[in-house]
Order: C-alpha cells, then structure tokens, then sequence
DNA sequence: GTGGTCTAGACCACA
DNA sequence: GTGGTCTAGACCACG
C-alpha cells in the first residue's frame, strides 16, 4: 500500500495519513487482521516523526480501525457492527459536499454515478 | 437564513461560516445576486469577531461562491459554468466519506439514496 | 483547586491530571461552564511540560467532561445525559475494587458506609 | 476457574491475569490453599509468554494474595486479618469511580444497589 | 523491539 | 495569547 503524504497541505499529517488508512481498509488494500507497520518504521518509510504517526494510530484505535496488540502491534480492526444508520457528521459532511457538487453544476445523476465508481473501488470485506 | 455556529467544535469559527453560507447559497436561501450582510453587521448578530467574519468572505470568494463590490458589499455570485467535472478535492472528500461508509456498513443503496434525500433540499438555479 | 501529582507513581502523569480534574468536577471544586486554566499556565504551576497538559485535556476532552472552546479556552462540559445505567467498565472496575476490599476483610456494610461517605463529598450539580 | 484474556486491552496482560485471579479468590473459584497451576502451565494454556505469568505471580505475591512455596509452587494465601480498614489505594480507587459515576448521572442508591449485587456474587469464606 | 510517556523547543492557525 | 501540530531525543513498561 502506497501513502503519500503533502507536507504543505492544510490538513495536518497525523490526519492525512489517519485518512489514507481508512481508505486502505475501505479498498481492500489492507485487511481485517493484518499487521500494520510499526510506528518506527512507517515514521522512517514516511520521513516523519514517529510521534505523529504514534497520533495517527491513536486516532484510529480511538475510533476503531485499528487495534493495538501488545504482541505484535497494531492491526486492522474486525467489522463493525452492521448498523446501516449513517452517523450524523458523515450525512453533515455528505451534505456540504453535494451543495458544493450543486452549484458546481454537478447534477444528481452525474453525482450518483461518481459515487458509483467510487463504490466499485471499495472491496471491503464484511465478515 | 439562520446561522448557527457551535463554538465548541473541532471546525474553525469561519470554517463554519463559510460551509454554512455555501449551503444556504445551494439550497436557494440565498439567491445569485443577493446582497449578504456586512461584515461588521454578521459579526454582531453571530456574536463573534469580524475578523472571523471576514476570513470567511474572504475564503467564498477566493473559491468564487461570492463577489466583493467595495461599493455594495458582498453579493452571492452568478451560478458557475455548467461543466460537470467534479473538482479533485472534491472527489477527494466524497471518496473519504465513502471509505468510512463502507466500514461503518452502509451499502451503496442506503448510501444513494441518502444523497437522493439530500439532493432534494438543493433549489440551486441554475442560469 | 488544589492538584498534587506523584512524580514517582506508576500512572502516567497525564493520567493522573485526568483523575484529579475528575474528582474536582464531581466534587464541585469545579462546576460547569468554569475557565479551566490554560494548557502552558496549568503546565508551568505544576512545573510539567505543555504537552502532558495539553494530553490531559484532550482526554478530558474526548470524554466529554470539557469541552474546548476556541474563544476562551477550556472549559467544563455540562452535565452529561441523566441516563442511570452504569457503564460496563466501570462495573468491571467496581468489581476488582470489591473483590479486593473483601479478601481484606472489608465487609458490605462497611464498604457501604465508605461509599456513602465518599458521596456525601460530591457536589456536582445535575442541571 | 475460567480466564479469558483480551489482547487489545489497555490494561497489559499480567495485570488482567492479576485482576481475574483476585476476584477468582474473592468469588470462592479459588479457595485458601488451593494450588495454583504452574508459571509454564497456565503460559501455555492461555498461548502467552511465561514470563508474563511469572510477573503477574510476582504482583499477588508481593500483594499477599498468593504465597510461593519453591517445593509445592503457588497457593492461595491464608484470608488477611480481619482489620476492617480500608486501604488508601483502594479508597483512591474508589473515590475516582464514584466521581465518574456521579457525572455520568448515577445516583447513590442506585450505585449502592449496584454494589449490593457484585457483593453477593463474592463468597470469599473468612477463617 | 514494540508502543507509551515525557521533555524541550518551535511554528502556526485561530480569534 | 490560545490550543494544535510537529520535531528530536530520551526513558520505560510490556512481552
């Protein structure tokens, strides 16, 4: 799995790089179980400090992504509960990004099937 | 229109500001051409500063959402051309929402029709 | 407010900050919407580094005992929702704390009577 | 007696093995005398390291739980003496517990109730 | 060798 | 001036 960090974006980097996990669980590019990086070595591979991306796992682990095994490190989380009730902040940010799809002139169609193809990316495997 | 900020949250004050007023502009609470408050007058009836206030303008026009006259203020801009490319940021942050999506359960039936859902609050007008 | 911290102890400084802060929320030392003093402030009178404050108060903040404003710094939360049902963790905790006062010898009416005095000191106002 | 072990804990592994062996004691599973399994025996039943076993054996020991006999191994202690006077760990512990509960909305009496319950669950025979 | 904690010092976004 | 972020380097608990 590839991560590339901007180190002049606006977003902070533990963030950038608690994104682009999710996203590589959401692919398929990591799964369920598997052994991420140590927090060392990710921090030497990236060129960063290892305490941001100490705060990048916290993040994760705090929301349930990952989990810490004192053994062997930290490792993708199983499944979460099948609960389909989106929660409130993603249908808020889901609600900013089509107004500004709207008026971009983006209409429902041509939205609904971006969402499509970003679906058919996603290969995450429910237990 | 009504603004309602929440000081305690993550999101910068303009942040805020500005997504709501992007919101309000897709919706058709806001109509092209109209005339927004001053910067001063927000900043009094929000209660906060106006250099907050400002900061906001400033980002909706550096991204074209309004026009500053130094004459008449600030006004809503015309509707954007009708070029059905999605931005990369913006498919950038759809393809995020979607990941977390994904993991959180929701499939792409609950999610499109979601976006159906909040497709039908946007009157944008198009010109 | 009074806070001593146990440079020796096994729990982490942070951690320590978190408890005491705790206990002085329930106990009314400090009550809700009260000015917390600032990370670099509360730091310097404990002679402790910012960032261990600053951690405290993000665990702090996380579990909704306070909330931070960007105005004016951090503050204390208001009351959380009046739901009775105990936490399965701190069930779980309660159960060490009895098994162990009982292999002391520690019987129901006097860890009761313990209980009931450790209450008599909390102040928290429910709103 | 049953002990499950959650690798992804906060808590490390000796100190769960540590916690479940006291309410073992407190609960009557383990009565005074009985012999404990060995340090090699139970790393292997429950697939972790030996030394880890060894540390939480060292932890009840030097906490009076357990004695360590080199010719007969580990046993449970002899009950303590009856001297009702609470620890000020234990008092520590509790007060912290009892504050969180009483933010999260729970009352004396029903935190009394709850006691009550895990008190009749204990059935530790004093000598 | 792993993550967790702490320190000291720096810069920046926010208000 | 506030909290948030990042860096560099150190020590320790855990396994």
């Amino acid at each position: 799995m590839i991560i590339s960090l901007q180190l002049e974006s606006e977003t902070p980097l533990y963030e950038q790089l608690r994104n682009q996990i999710i996203i590589g669980i959401a692919t398929g590019a990591l799964v369920p179980e598997e052994k991420l990086p140590t927090v060392r070595q990710l921090a030497d591979d990236l060129g960063i400090n290892a305490m941001t991306v100490n705060k990048a796992y916290a993040c994760l682990k705090q929301e349930g992504y990952i989990a810490i095994d004192r053994r062997h490190g930290a490792k993708v989380s199983a499944a979460r509960t099948c609960d389909p009730e989106p929660s409130p902040q993603l249908e808020e940010q889901l609600q900013l990004i089509i107004a500004q799809a709207t008026i971009q002139g983006i209409g429902k169609a041509r939205f609904q099937a971006l969402c499509s193809q970003l679906f058919s990316r996603m290969a995450y495997q429910q237990p």
